[in-house]
DNA sequence: ATCCCTCTTGTAATCGTTTCCACAAGGAGG
DNA sequence: CCTCCTTGTGGAAACGATTACAAGAGGGAT
């Protein structure tokens, strides 16, 4: 593979003035920057990243380390945020750390050796130093989705989207519908996804004057197992629930499966909603009624923002709204067929 | 962010010994290990590898290319590839294609630029001359799934799957249940999986004495909105056909739109089976019947098939079986209620 | 004492870029 | 004619690691 001094004899001059033809550098004659240009087509001369990034000491690269790629959900954000980072010159690399902490250490800890320009991070469960310590000595650093409390002390935005409204719509949706007696599938304590949603159901609850007895809360991981688990235990129950809320897509799958299993229906044995809107759910059996967030945009804005922590400006946490989307797993009063319009 | 010299420095060695120490050099003595891991330890080095790179001329990543990573079976193979890798002690970059050829160039460049030590494709459609270039040009490349023709003068193996037996198998099932016009949605022809299921779908007709006229033979382009448009078509046919199959779970996803937003029903106004199998088959309304590739064998496979190039030993091309499973979505002979058995 | 190993260590070259600095050529202004 | 800019260029020093080579120390055999 040719070097940047094959150009450079190609093209008779050296190889600083090939280096600042390539860079747009101003001050190289328009007569060396065409010989320069034929010599590395020439050649098909590729500079070397690796070099570059050496000397420079910036990668023009961001690590992006999420909970679990096979959620669609975070397959979405990543998606985009792969996009918006091409779009700004960035490449990213993606790290799985399948909800287990010691996996996510293991990917933080390949990406700053790899010495990333800046990290993107939907932590997991657990309790990591790694990742605050590595936000303190001086990497840049975005939450998205989740985020972990013990960051004050370091300047870390979140990027993250508000349900609570959208919980509140939820509730009221499935209060009009008749359901009292509302459950929901938790995700772990840990994750702040995990807690919050708990609690904006409950406050939503509150609002219609309904309890959520803990025998109503089920602990799942955000997989698919631990929401069918919590479902068979409601359903076990002396007087199980009206209505499950899943706290993310899988989990809600998870809950579908159980219901099946005891030869049950959605929704008119149980409803059934979750949280995390997927392209799936409108063709599940029944169409799931879900929260959407708008996760292309938030895995935009993350990008946007640790772009400019990276590039000096300073960058700050976002907040974007979720909305429910109704469909038929909590009862007739949605939209009964797929209707034109909803058509992408 | 402390280098080796620093760590050298501390550990009153010359940069060499801490080199050696950190790769386990037999040379070094004990007490100088010691020291070197205590300065390592404290200072909380981590080598650079992007130097290392520089230096050592590999980097210890691999790329992969796939064509859509909202797919799920891609996600799945993108996985799959990623364990294997780490398992391996190599890291994976990811680039989407999404189906567009400029695109899947654009990360071809970028990771040759990076010095990756192999590269994994999934090659979408369209004549790029640039991946085979690679190849030639010394890059260890090897197609996971599709791959291109022209690739007989340059050493790439490709890791696939055999779909032609459960293909046979899929037609013998819809001929059991009565079915007689099958049609077919095939992926672009450019693509290997595009044509070649559309041939093994033609033999498998023959062999029951049936025919596939072109109007059953839908273009999509492995996205939904093409199956559902091909989908259409066909129910706008004076005899429209009883089963249709989808070359991948994305247009079979566009299918069921379709024929839902008709007011027909499946499988009882159409029967249809797809090609891929995802966890949301199961929850579809009905479940539907899919020819599952082993996908995660597939993955590793294909890494261990790349590695062994990358370190200089011979790789030969696999090809995996794929096999039926039978859901609802033809008709009455699959099971009819999730069996305790198929649980994960 | 000399020679010759083996074991451990350090010095310095190297990987392919970018960029600081010096410098030559040419033009403008005095 | 000298000085002072401006413009374009090349030489060489980084960047942070690995590794070839040289060399000192110690030990055993002669």
């Amino acid at each position: 593979m040719p070097g940047i001094k094959d150009v450079a004899a190609r093209a008779g001059v050296s190889v600083a003035t090939v280096s600042r033809a390539l860079n747009r550098h101003p001050s190289v004659s328009e007569e060396a920057r065409a010989r320069v240009l034929a010599a590395v087509e020439e050649l098909g001369y590729r500079p070397n990243a690796v070099a570059r990034s050496l000397r420079t000491d910036q990668t023009r690269t961001l690590g992006l380390v999420i909970s679990d790629v096979m959620n669609p959900y975070f397959t979405e954000l990543a998606r985009a945020v792969e996009e918006e980072a091409r779009a700004l010159g960035y490449s990213v690399i993606i790290g799985n750390a399948d909800e287990r902490p010691e996996l996510q250490d293991h990917h933080i800890r390949n990406l700053v050796d790899r010495r990333i320009d800046g990290l993107l991070v939907s932590p997991t469960d657990g309790g990591t130093p790694l990742l605050l310590d590595t936000a303190r000595a001086g990497t840049p650093v975005v939450f998205v989705d989740r985020w972990i409390p013990g960051a004050d002390d370091v300047d870390v935005p979140v990027v993250r989207s508000d349900g609570r409204g959208a919980v509140r719509d939820l509730v009221a949706h499935l209060h009009r519908l008749g359901h009292r007696r509302l459950a929901i599938i938790a995700g772990p304590a840990a994750t702040t996804t995990g807690s919050e949603r708990v609690e904006a159901f409950r406050e939503a609850l509150a609002a219609h004057g309904l309890e959520l007895p803990d025998a109503y809360i089920g602990q799942g991981d955000f997989q698919a197992g631990s929401g069918r688990r919590a479902t068979e235990r409601f359903l076990d129950l002396p007087e199980p629930p009206e209505a499950v809320f899943a706290a993310d897509n899988l989990m809600a799958l998870g809950a579908l499966d159980a219901v099946r299993a005891r030869g049950l229906r959605v929704p008119d044995d149980i409803a059934l909603a979750a949280f995390d809107d997927i392209p799936w759910f409108v063709h599940t059996g029944p169409p799931v009624t879900a929260i959407a967030q708008p996760t292309g945009e938030l895995g935009r804005a993350a990008v946007r923002a640790l772009v400019d922590r990276i590039e000096g400006r300073t960058a700050r946490s976002v907040t974007l709204p979720a909305r429910l989307v109704v469909r038929r797993s909590c009862g007739e009063d949605g939209e009964t067929h797929p209707q034109k319009r909803s058509d992408p």
